[in-house]
RNA sequence: GGUGGGGUGGCUGAGCGGUUGAAAGCGGCAGUCUUGAAAACUGUUGUGGGGACUUCUCCCCACCGUGAGUUCAAAUCUCACCCCCACCGCCA
């Protein structure tokens, strides 16, 4: 959520992002509704002045046992001039906050203009495998190997879910726990293991909720929503409290398993483990102060893809443009692993700082330590990594030409030293 | 799921229709004392919004789980909802 006072001083700004991001607001309606609410609000407020100081003379007359009939009828009057500007109020503001709502972040100026072709390739690490037989895909190599069982998935839940299963089901568990002990015993963040199920605020909190609920499972009775990433229970951890300066920046990471419906995108990317309802992924969620946020996205850029080096994956980064942003980011870097089967560059990660986008609606602030005053903190967060993705990357580029898959080395301490997987197990 | 109790400021906890934004204690901050620290004492200490003045500040409004209602007047009364705690039942 953007500052209300920001966006009266500054329209023009926010007009340019949104054009930016190719989309389209009445930005008069809000600034017209902003300024009706106002004037509504200190007309009421004025009224309510005069009730209190006629509250105080009701008082005074009572306790000195003297006549207030006078003065009781005239609030009487006054009240319910008031109780009908109350109701103005509460429709205006009603309607200024779901707009608010509904206006994404200000893009950062460093970041290209345009849609996704824009999209800036800033760097690469490794090269592709070369092979000297045609490269199978993870679909291929992973049925061959029994390692996931696609069909069974699809009939115990529905397309696209996905069954893990001997070395397969050992793999997933494998790089869960090596991605957390990274992040936590070298990149000193503290493990979390939150709730999958989140309610209402604070699916709204980090921007999930009210503009793409369609996109979310969500569990009617409870009105409880399934994850769709762990950023969400994690960096609603703080949801309206007020940290200490001297506790930033807080770095969390998360394992969770991510629940997404991916409405309307059948058709594109869903064969295999390219787009499925249910994925895993561990998360890093970063609480800062508000001057330190851009050097935080590039620190937590290097976190990421040092687990890309250590698998041996090849990937570049991406900063993505204007039109490609996500509704809650200033700036986002894309990691991208190579997949030498289908040939495609897989997203694994999307590093974002959201500056106070998210702490101002989820109500996350610290105190200043020299002014005293509460203030928003910039939170960020970014995939490290996500693994339904990886996987297929580990296996396309590591296939032999006998279609087993040696293992990475990063790996084995967490497979029994096991190097590679055969058809035989 | 059943029964009972409860949600007040950073925390503990009073208040249960009329200067109560809210006693008291703890904590925090500043000062006095001290070589320094502790102790003691003194002062100060919620959040959000609007306005005046525009960089010292002042004024006004709202907020006692959430929402509706009763009343001239609600933290205080009524109703609904949410949440928490205890015990019982069920269960991984």
């Amino acid at each position: 959520m953007l500052d209300l006072k920001f966006i009266r001083e500054n329209p023009d700004i926010v007009r340019k992002a949104l054009k930016d991001r190719a989309l389209k607001l009445d930005i008069e309606g809000l600034l017209k509704l902003d300024d009706s609410r106002r004037k509504i609000l200190s007309e009421l407020e004025e009224l309510r002045a005069g009730k209190n100081k006629a509250n105080e003379e009701i008082s005074a007359l009572l306790k000195a046992k003297s006549d207030a009939a006078d003065k009781i009828a005239s609030m009487k009057e006054a009240s319910g001039k008031i109780d009908m500007l109350e109701n103005e109020l509460k429709e205006a503001d009603a309607g200024l906050n779901s707009f608010l709502l509904s206006i994404p972040n200000i893009p950062h100026s460093s970041i290209p203009i345009g849609d996704a072709s824009r999209k800036e390739i800033l760097r690469s690490w490794g090269k592709p495998p070369e092979f000297d037989f045609k490269p199978a895909t993870h679909i291929e190599l992973s049925q061959r190997l029994g390692i996931i069982d696609f069909a069974r998935a699809t009939k115990i839940s529905g397309s696209n879910f996905i069954l893990f299963k001997g070395w397969g089901a050992r793999l997933e568990r494998a790089l869960i726990n090596f991605m957390l002990d990274l992040h936590t015993e070298k990149h000193g963040y503290t493990e979390i293991f939150p709730p999958f199920l989140v309610n209402r605020s604070s699916m709204t909190g980090t921007g999930q909720l009210p503009k793409m609920e369609e996109d979310m499972y969500r569990l009617k009775d409870d009105d409880l929503f399934l994850i769709p990433t762990a950023e969400v229970p994690v960096t609603n951890i703080f949801r309206d409290e007020i940290l200490n300066e001297e506790d930033l920046p807080v770095y969390y990471t998360a394992y969770t398993a991510c629940f997404r419906r991916e409405a309307g995108s059948y058709g594109k990317d869903t064969r295999g483990l390219m787009r499925v309802h249910q994925f895993d992924k561990v998360e890093m969620v970063k609480f800062v102060k508000p001057a330190t946020s851009y050097d935080e996205l590039e620190k937590l850029v290097v976190d990421a893809t040092e687990v890309l080096e250590l698998l041996g994956l090849p990937y570049r980064v991406a900063v993505l443009p204007t039109g490609d942003l996500s509704f809650s980011a200033s700036k986002c870097y894309d990691l991208e692993a190579y997949a030498a089967g289908i040939g495609q560059w897989l997203e694994v990660s999307s590093c974002s700082n959201f500056e106070s986008f998210q702490a101002r609606r989820a109500n996350i602030k610290f105190r200043n330590k020299v002014t005293r005053k509460p203030e928003f903190v910039h939170t960020l967060n970014g995939s490290g990594v996500a693994l339904a993705r990886t996987v297929a990357a580990i296996l396309e580029n590591y296939q032999q030409k006998d279609g087993s898959v040696v293992i990475p080395e990063a790996l084995r301490p967490y497979l029994n030293g096991k190097e590679r997987i055969t058809s035989e197990g």
